[in-house]
DNA sequence: CATGAATGAGAGTTCATTCAT
DNA sequence: AATGAATGAACTCTCATTCAT
């Protein structure tokens, strides 16, 4: 089963959504086609399972800020590691862009999608308490919603190689996230 | 031939990507499948050149930090206007959003897409010039390249209902960039 | 209406059978493809009006055998004139082995080739009866049947480019006539 | 596999070679269109392997001058036997002709009937080595080459149907070949 | 359970012919 | 009479899913 999910992700970067077919898939992972069918009911739910696999990922990553040891660390330190781990994750998956583009019109997806943010948005939450923590709430909540989503841009950059260019760009995130919330420490 | 592109547009928002058949599409048109084939040769052409009819609106919204008029403004106003704009196109125009991710495995629309930030990012640079002059030039390039980035993030939010809740996240979006420009300004 | 099988005849040389459009056609022939129905009822009139044309030409050199001026001349000599004569039609009208293949089931067409060969039958004959005036009639028949099909099976050769070894072989198929009839007359 | 051939020399026969579509082929061979796909990649490779399927068939008739057991007999019995053979396979195959006909314009398939008429070309030349031992070695070579195309326009007659006229022009077919090659042994 | 040949609806595209201008 | 955009039936080919073995 999960052998499936791999054969999808490296047909995914090698041929595109569009050419993952279930011949294909079955191939790739060794199996006959029939017997895709008996771990999943169709074929969208194939490409679901393995974003739900990402998305396990993502939340692992989201996690960091809310994590008892990021207590001990420097809130720049734990921006920067946050920021870091994510960049790493959409640049060596290269799957998780196109996956995402590719189901986009998938309502089930969307959900799954919008309520893993929702979870980063709490994590991410959890630490701004700390430092933010005479910040109105509910521009607290609006801060962790921005630095999230403007954080999974990095999904674009991501498709190009792993490129110096693009490592510089992920250290100026960096600095954006952390302009912004001195900005808001100040008020 | 615009009308072609209105009825692929609606049909994007109406039943997704996958669903925009050429028989669906000349239906909404009004016109007979074979008249498709007059204005484009193939399917994907219909695609791009909604996809090009986009890029320069998006051209047009980027370029007004690099407009004379904006000379005579205050910088934050600029940002303001620029980013009031795109949010504007990116919520009117659902399409975008599935279009842009719909075409992910299509190179000659990457190529589009890529050259079109590429002068997004010509055109704020040309504002960055005046209020960051002391700056590293590297750096000042790099800026823009994240702000416009940044910026497209907006996207993901287009998706949803233009919600007051969405209002609120780009004006938060504005101050991020106003607080990194003053960070960058600083030093 | 020349013009337009002239263009037809173009086409079929460069592109192929299938490939002769309706649109191509009035390309080439510099018209608008409406007018080319003011002189032809459907796309095939235009390949049946054609091959009369070659018709035409086959018919004129079909008819050395029964010319007054061949009565002077040696009959060897009268199978050498018709054998070059044919041989060139075929040569240089590249276009007349495509059309003849491409309409192969076209009963009409069938037909007009079938009365053009009756027509060459019965100019042979007239040669003939004078060399052989003492064979079966129905034999001399036979025998002008076989000598006519069996010199336009120089149709499949002529397709390729009218080279030194073709001329070898269009050379040989007249040692075979001669061979053949005098074989005829020694009965 | 040979279902689909089968089918498709029925509809050649009945229809010609433009109405043979992919879903008539499927409903004469009593399967679905798709399966039709499991055999061949596209409707050309079936007409292909169709010709391949002739051409075999071809071979082994050509082959018959070079045989061991021909050697046993007289000449004039082994250009009977091969004539009868091959006029027997046109007349009973009315597909082969159409089909001959309807590929012209498809270069691989040219290639394959030409490789095809060179191997009918050599057989014969095992034949004429025996019987024309002191004629030049080009002009037995281009002997074999005339009388293997000039045996091929059999082609034009098994269109019709095979009656008494046809096979009456079988038989003068014999005496022509049979008339050359005894005017090249008295050289 | 395991297999992979079978299925056929539905996709994109073509093009001879028409007819309003 | 001249034009060429409009028409839509018909073509080839694909592929998620099933089910007899």
């Amino acid at each position: 089963m999960d052998g499936i999910l791999d054969a999808v992700a490296e047909l995914l970067v090698e041929r595109g959504f569009d050419a993952v077919t279930t011949d294909l898939i079955a191939e790739k992972a060794g199996i006959p086609v029939g017997s895709i069918y008996q771990f999943f009911p169709n074929k969208f739910a194939i490409f679901y399972a393995l974003a739900i696999r990402y998305i396990r990922q993502i939340n692992a990553i989201a996690s960091i800020p809310a994590r008892r040891e990021s207590l001990d660390l420097p809130w720049e330190q734990v921006v920067d590691r946050t920021v870091d781990a994510e960049a790493e994750l959409w640049s060596n998956e290269k799957a998780l862009s196109i996956l995402w583009a590719g189901v986009q019109n998938a309502p089930e997806l969307k959900a799954a999608v919008a309520e893993s943010d929702k979870k980063s948005e709490e994590y991410l939450l959890t630490g701004l308490n700390r430092i933010l923590p005479n910040l109105d709430p509910a521009r607290r909540r609006l801060a962790a919603r921005v630095i999230v989503h403007m954080t999974r841009y990095l999904l674009d950059l991501s498709i190009a190689e792993p490129s110096e260019e693009n490592q510089r760009v992920v250290e100026e995130l960096k600095v954006v996230v952390k302009s912004y919330l001195r900005h808001l420490m100040e008020r």
